[in-house]
DNA sequence: AGGTGATTTTGAACAGCGTTCAGTATACTA
DNA sequence: TAGTATACTGAACGCTGTTCAAAATCACCT
């Protein structure tokens, strides 16, 4: 009983994504299965291996998705003062793993046994989302140079990760009446507050 | 064919998790697998059931290994300078994820889909860690209160922490003659310099 | 030494997984 | 309408974690 033109391919590949972000979000990564993919969109399994060349490829997909509406929320972020749009870009970025902690996991935790470690898609979305660190850190810092700025910006954004990571799994052992959004703003205050000093790296 | 006494059961819990680690070091974490490990140590699939209630409850006991291990190597820091005692750590921290990169993954990837989020044995030994990087502040600011020490090991740890696993991922985007370490050091120093200032959080 | 019960170990079995591919059903073309 | 190209199916393969009845061995008692 094949069919034909029930859809586009682009289509079917649009409703596997948007079915496997569901999957994931209602029964975790464990639970994503090409099976559960091609039967939510009412296709057999065959199917789905015309419109990706395997599970790997699939994930790397929903990373690519996933990146996508994360960049698109943090450029969101709308702020003249350039500690406030920093401080910004922490809040979401810690936001957006709170909201869909599944597809964030997927996004750090997934990687092909072979070849490329990163898709190159993927290697571009990234870069931009250091660019966009660096433009802020530009305004705030008009006259260090590009070095010193892609420093800063790789141990702002390794700071954020990290509390968001930990905190999302439970190894941050918050003290009581201490949350981790204390945590991400003192931890962009204290970074800011180092770099203010003149004598800091001249 | 049926034996006994060839090994202790702890004997044999040794042997399965030493085999699990080689395991996982040589094929990867998915290279994991019950009948690997049994075949490695010699016994069949249901004699590891009796020695783990399943491969979760292995992994969990693998990450109180590494933990206990990676805990081991951070005590060996002998300093007296406080700030060189946390570089130091901070330092031994990034070098075990380096020396062993699918155990560390599995300490921050794994989790039970059910019940606590952490076992109990591995929450104590974080726990530790926290204290331990606790006991480092609390020698270079000697006035702060136990709530702002707690909320800058964090910050710290979370930095450390991120650092290594974007590095890990190949996500970290390391300009030319820019190293990990290079971050590492700038890190640790750039926060260091903000609580210097008195002017900071009093 | 022989028997008996407790204990340890086996391995077949089950359901589910990713992946492949010969075959079938449909749509387009001539 | 016949033929061809395309879309699709679903059984099959080898792998996975997990269970459990049966078998093998040990420890002990007579």
């Amino acid at each position: 009983m094949a069919r034909r033109n029930d859809h586009t391919r682009e289509e079917l590949r649009e409703m596997a994504l948007a079915s496997a972000e569901r999957i994931i979000a209602q029964e975790g990564l464990a639970g994503l299965s090409t099976r559960k993919v091609a039967t939510a969109i009412g296709y057999s399994v065959g199917a789905l291996y015309t419109l990706f060349s395997n599970l790997d490829d699939l994930c790397w997909q929903l990373n690519e998705r996933t990146l996508s509406c994360l960049m698109a929320a943090i450029k969101e972020v709308d702020e003249t003062d350039p500690v406030a749009c920093l401080q910004g870009c922490a809040r979401i970025y810690q936001a957006f793993a709170e909201q869909y902690p599944e597809r964030w996991r997927l996004l750090f935790e997934h990687r092909s046994n072979t070849d490329n470690p990163l898709p190159d898609q993927l290697s571009t979305r990234i870069g931009g989302l250091f660019e966009h660190i660096d433009g802020c850190l530009a305004r705030l810092y008009p006259r260090i140079d590009r070095h010193e700025r892609q420093l800063r910006s790789r141990i702002l954004w390794s700071g954020i990760h990290g509390l968001t990571q930990l905190e999302h799994s439970n190894k941050l052992f918050l003290p009581d009446a201490m949350t981790a959004e204390d945590i991400r703003i003192h931890l962009i205050d204290s970074l800011l507050a180092g770099w203010d000093k003149e004598s800091h790296h001249a």
